[in-house]
DNA sequence: CTGAAAGCGCTAACAA
DNA sequence: TTGTTAGCGCTTTCAG
């Protein structure tokens, strides 16, 4: 049945006018009778006229498409950047093209390359936690599309970023817990080279430092493995016990938790355990889960709205820009 | 800086050959000296020459995207779906357009419009609960683009769906709990109106007519409302007590084993919860929740296939064409 | 084997 | 105010 799409020119022809009249009329063009135009459109409307894009793309040479590179999609903090930046891009008439790296600074590269031959306009990257290498990075200073980094911003690499603020967030939490009259407060780090778990790690250490206090202990983990447990087991065997364990995100947390529990220790009273990111999951823990809360959805809005303002011209000297978001912690039961 | 990009028309240009022959050499046609061709190639990877898809397209009236409506991208489920789907797609060369209905039947129809016209070559769509008119279907059936519901499929509407095996699902769940011992087995249904907990609620009844169970209570609820939890409460509270309750899904899996922590009976032993899904949630519950799993990712993966199969003029005789994938029980601690 | 030319649907500079 | 024409980048007859 797949009736032909119609064209300007099938309304230009039954209404013995020229194709360009009929452009001028659809786009609103001053210079045009205004009886001409009222035909035009009302039979556009009656022929449910609907403009090519494609067309329209290869005429003006834009795609109208924003890339965005996100490590998994599955995971709720993407989902809800995603959520954001697309949000934004609609707005402003931008299509966005998802792809996932799985994490795989290999399968990134590939991205870039695909989402530069489908011409996109401009791109969102949220780097794999595997990529450390920032020289991969060089040949994206060499496309004309404007760059934004989200989530994790890469140095010396002078590319717009939006970031959370890591270390605030770690800083805030330790405070509250101090405050809430905690003398020993461990913390389970994340990876050691990955930049997030280093700023939140730095937060740790100068509140710790901040307050004067004597005990600092801190963990690296490599997070959803069996250390997490391991390393939560030694701290609640240490002697003496923490009072309170930061963790470097809600999995963290979730395991140290179980481990808590394992001992018999009451969560919230004898050890407080603090998550970072506010995942669904922290509200369905038991007890429900004193977190960090990341604005993720705003960062994706804030990216993408850097990005098209780069995309329109912003004036060079604003470029690159870095922007930090603030967090906030959510008080649950955990701490 | 942005250099312009480079076209056959450069290539053609450099080495005095007409644009024709730039293109047969590239779109390896058989009519072509080899050492045009070689020369054709190699300058081309010099200057890193990538076909224009807006050109191309156009050519070809094509646009090689697919729509995809879903409710809401954060919800683990549809992030699960897509990335099935896109898998899918990619690997045939097409892109997805992702948009997000945000369970608004009205927005579900303004985005089939938008899709429409940005000249989408299929349609992919997870209905929004909300909806039950079919009525407003009927003009994608007008549509000569390919159209494939996802999770829930509308009824005498003629068009190819793919869905889980709700009733088998609710079935298999009630019969283990029968051969488990349970005598008294209560269902926490979803809303009565949609397709799905219907079924669920079928599987759960014929499971118990089966057995000749005398015992059976279905109790409707809205879920993430405090329906549920008033319910359970009511069924905790209930002589005799069940000894099992399936829910719905994994949200009222959560609230119920909530009310029966709250009168301190034991989710597992006094009582058997299972859960409908497998959110990631059910793992980081306590008790872990045994629950149904549905094949979601798969469910994008035969989606997709199906649609783009019907894209590519698959015989008319087998569209609309139905399948249903089934789930599986996944034992963990809550029964 | 290669080139010229038309055309995909639309816009815009230039004429009338 | 309207029409003519060229062109966006590429493919594809149709000639040579």
């Amino acid at each position: 049945m797949a009736k032909k799409e119609i064209t300007i020119k099938d309304i230009a022809q039954q209404l013995n006018v020229s194709v360009s009249t009929v452009s001028r009329a659809l786009s609103n063009h001053p210079r045009i009778g205004l009886y001409t135009k009222e035909r035009v459109l009302s039979l556009a409307q009656k022929l449910n006229f609907r403009p090519n894009p494609m067309a329209i793309n290869l005429k003006n040479s834009k795609s109208r498409n924003i890339g965005i590179i996100i490590p998994e999609l599955t995971k709720h903090f993407y989902s809800q950047l995603i959520t954001g930046a697309e949000a934004i891009a609609t707005e402003h008439g931008y299509n966005v093209i998802i792809c996932q790296s799985h994490e795989s600074t290999h399968k990134e590269e590939k991205l870039i390359e695909v989402l530069l031959n489908s011409r996109v306009e401009g791109l969102l990257i949220c780097i794999a936690n595997e990529t450390v290498d920032t020289g991969r990075f060089l040949k994206i200073k060499n496309t004309p599309i404007p760059v934004v980094f989200c989530d994790r911003e890469m140095a010396n690499l002078n590319i717009s970023s939006v970031i959370t603020n890591d270390y605030q967030g770690a800083f805030a939490a330790t405070e509250y817990l101090i405050n809430k009259g905690c003398k020993r407060i461990a913390h389970l780090a994340g990876s050691e080279n990955i930049p997030n778990s280093q700023s939140r790690k730095q937060g740790y250490v100068d509140a710790i430092l901040k307050y004067g206090l004597s005990y600092q202990k801190i963990i690296y983990t490599h997070y959803l493995t069996h250390q997490v447990q391991v390393a939560m087991r030694q701290l609640v065997l240490s002697k003496p016990r923490p009072e309170a364990v930061l963790c470097y995100n809600d999995y963290v947390a979730f395991d140290a938790i179980e481990i808590i529990k394992e001992y018999e220790l009451e969560v919230g009273k004898d050890i407080l355990v603090i998550g970072f990111a506010d995942e669904p999951i922290a509200q369905y823990m038991t007890p429900k889960l004193t977190t960090v809360k990341q604005p993720v959805w705003e960062m994706g809005k804030v990216a993408m709205q850097m990005l098209l303002d780069e995309l329109k011209g912003k004036k060079e000297s604003e470029v690159p820009c870095s922007r930090k978001l603030e967090t906030y912690l959510i008080l649950r039961d955990s701490a």
